[in-house]
Formats: C-alpha cells, structure tokens, sequence
DNA sequence: GACAATATACCGACCAGTCGGTATACTTTC
DNA sequence: GAAAGTATACCGACTGGTCGGTATATTGTC
C-alpha cells in the first residue's frame, strides 16, 4: 500500500526537523525517524542529504511563487503590478515558508550548487518585477528593500515594530504608485 | 617572546580560514595549523569555539565603525549624513569585511548568543541613521535596500552589473537629498 | 619553583553514506 | 496458473572520517 507519496511524506519530516532545529542541524537519522523509516528507507528515496535539501528548495520555490500568483489576482493592473505582488508576498505572513527559506538559505549559502537553483528563481522573480517600465534604480530599491525587511525580520534583525512593519510596507507600496504616476 | 599579541594573530589566522572555506568549515585544528601554533596553545587562547567566533565578530563590528567615522568626515552636514554613512560604508569596497561577514553570519544565524552580539550592534546603527528627523519609513526603505543589496550581492544573487550598483547607491544617496528637502 | 604558554595524544559524539539483506508485488515463461 | 525472475520499497548494522573538547606533558620566564 504506497502511502500518498513517501518522497512528499519525507520531505515533510524534513520540513519539521528544520522548523525545529534549523536545517543546519538536519542529520538524516532525524528526517528518518521523524519521517517514521529507517535510514536505509530514506536513502532508497533521497540517494544523498543534498538530493533532499533541493527536494525541500524545490517545494519552497512553488509555494513561494503559489502565494504571489494567489496575491496577483488581487492587485489592479498597472506597471508595478507584479513589483507589489513580489513584495507583499516576501512580506506577507507565511511564517512557515519564511523560516524554512532561512534555514535553507543558510545552509545553502556554504554550496554552491544549492545555491544556484536560488540564485536563478530570485533573478527571474526579479526581473519579472523591474522590467516592467517603472524607473529602474527606484524600482530596484524598493525590492532590494523588501529583500533587507525580509531577511532582517528572520534572523530577528528588525528594530520594527508590527505597526512600523505595516507602515514601511504601505509606504512602499505608494512608492510604487508614485512611480507608476510619474511614468505616464 | 610574547607575539605582537597571540590572540590577534590567531584571529588573523582564523580569519584566512575562513576566507579561504568559509566559516561553516572552520575548524579549530585548521586554525591552529594555519596559525602556526598547535590546537593546545588555541584552546589556551579561546577556550571554546564559540569565544573564537565571538572575537572575530568583535573585530568585525570594529571594523564597520572604523570604515564608516572614516567616511562620515567626507559627508557635508544635514540630517541624512548618518544614513549615508551607513549606506556608503555597507555598499563600499571592503571585499575582505564583506565576505568575512556574511560567512559569519550565516554561522552566526544558528546560535542565538552570537547572533544577539551582531543584533544589537545592526540596531544601534539603524538607530543611529534612522533617527535624524527624516521621514522614518522612507529612511528605513533606503537602509533596508542598501541591507539587502549588500547580502543579495554576498550571496551572489544580485543581477545588478557594477555599473548599476552604482546608479542604485546615487539614487539612494538622492532620495536622502529629497528627503532632507522635503524636510526643511 | 611557580606560573604562563605551548605541545601531543587522545576521547567521544556525530554523521553521511554503504552494504547485505528481506518482503512484497508485478511480470514473464512454460 | 504456477514457478521463476525481476523490480520496488525498505531495513538496520556498520564504516570512515571529522571535529570540539580534554588531559597531560614540556618549555620558557621572572
């Protein structure tokens, strides 16, 4: 009886150890017996830890770009529509994805294979957000700001407060329409 | 014949390590070795890996407010002097500071009592630039943009060509300009 | 001879990956 | 349609290596 998938099964225990230890301290023999298999069983599936770890990168990737599609719809056309999208997603409240993102992140950071498929998902969400006739240098700044947000709120940076958050948000946001109205 | 100081040139030591591998694979025994000293006379220095990492982020921190007093001294008066400080320092070309940097921190980011030294000192600083009478969420989009410039460029995300890096950081420094005039 | 500084040898924990094996299902062949 | 063969899924013990930290000597200096 093949459960729903055991590849999807794993990755999830891999996702709760990461969540619970940060993925630095991933080992195997945890994604294993959290996962309910023997080591064996999961190498069967995932031939190396790092076979896992693009799993878990691959996943992270679609449900970033699962959340932007859903915020998409929500937002009026305009040449800072996918710019707005990019960065309420970033900022938006999926604390789960934002803290494996990190964790992963890291744990990337020290290879350079894992960080490419990063590298090039970020690169392509970048330029869908700037190519968009906006003025480059102001565009660019504002998500390079949501990027600092972002990652300053994960590592437990930020000085803001909630309000601050919402504030700094909103005021990117009528940056965008100011660009937008300085365009036409 | 006690060395100029044996812990400075540890450290000097451990950061060519890290330099060279990065600081996920520092280990003590290369330090030791690259140090020239055995792993008895480190650990008599640093008793713990952890007071190793804390002094290289001592120095590291050390030398952020070094680079920056010597760049304020170029800055004509005005309420924005502080954030440009800040953002020409962190965008400016100390190759050896940033890549030290962001090899740290992502070690850093797995222990929270490392993490709280470099959290306090961010903080102190965003204060510092934040706190001069501009208008606090745009002052806080254009040091953020500069924050997540200088990591996407460390983690070699950025697609941003030199010479756009550089129309960026102008834009960021006239955006201060339009602040410190819309102020007056 | 006391104390600072440095050296050598070693321990124990951890961890990625290997390997020989088992159990079950699906397919082929006669 | 039963036996033989084969692919899939999984198990758990083991290995080789790394690394942080300890224990204990040895040397140099005042």
């Amino acid at each position: 009886m093949p459960r729903q998938s055991s590849k999807d099964h794993i990755i999830d225990a891999a996702e709760g150890v990461v969540l619970e230890k940060g993925a630095a301290h991933m080992s195997l023999d945890m994604v294993a017996r959290k996962a309910g298999v023997s080591k064996g069983g999961l190498m069967y599936h995932f031939p190396t830890k790092k076979s896992l770890l693009q799993a878990m990168i691959g996943r992270l990737v679609m449900q970033f770009y699962t959340d932007r599609t859903a915020l998409l719809e929500k937002i009026k056309p305009g040449p800072g529509r996918m710019l707005k999208a990019g960065i309420l997603t970033a900022l938006g409240p999926n604390e789960k994805r934002d803290r494996m993102g990190l964790s992963i992140l890291v744990v990337a950071a020290n290879d350079p294979e894992l960080l490419k498929c990063l590298k090039d998902v970020h690169r392509e969400h970048l330029k869908e957000m700037t190519d968009s006739g906006l003025d480059f240098e102001r565009a660019a700044i504002i998500s390079l700001a949501a990027d600092g947000l972002m990652l300053s709120e994960l590592l437990g940076f930020s000085p803001y407060s909630p309000a601050q958050k919402k504030k700094v948000r909103d005021t990117m946001i009528r940056m965008i329409e100011e660009l937008e109205a300085g365009k036409k």
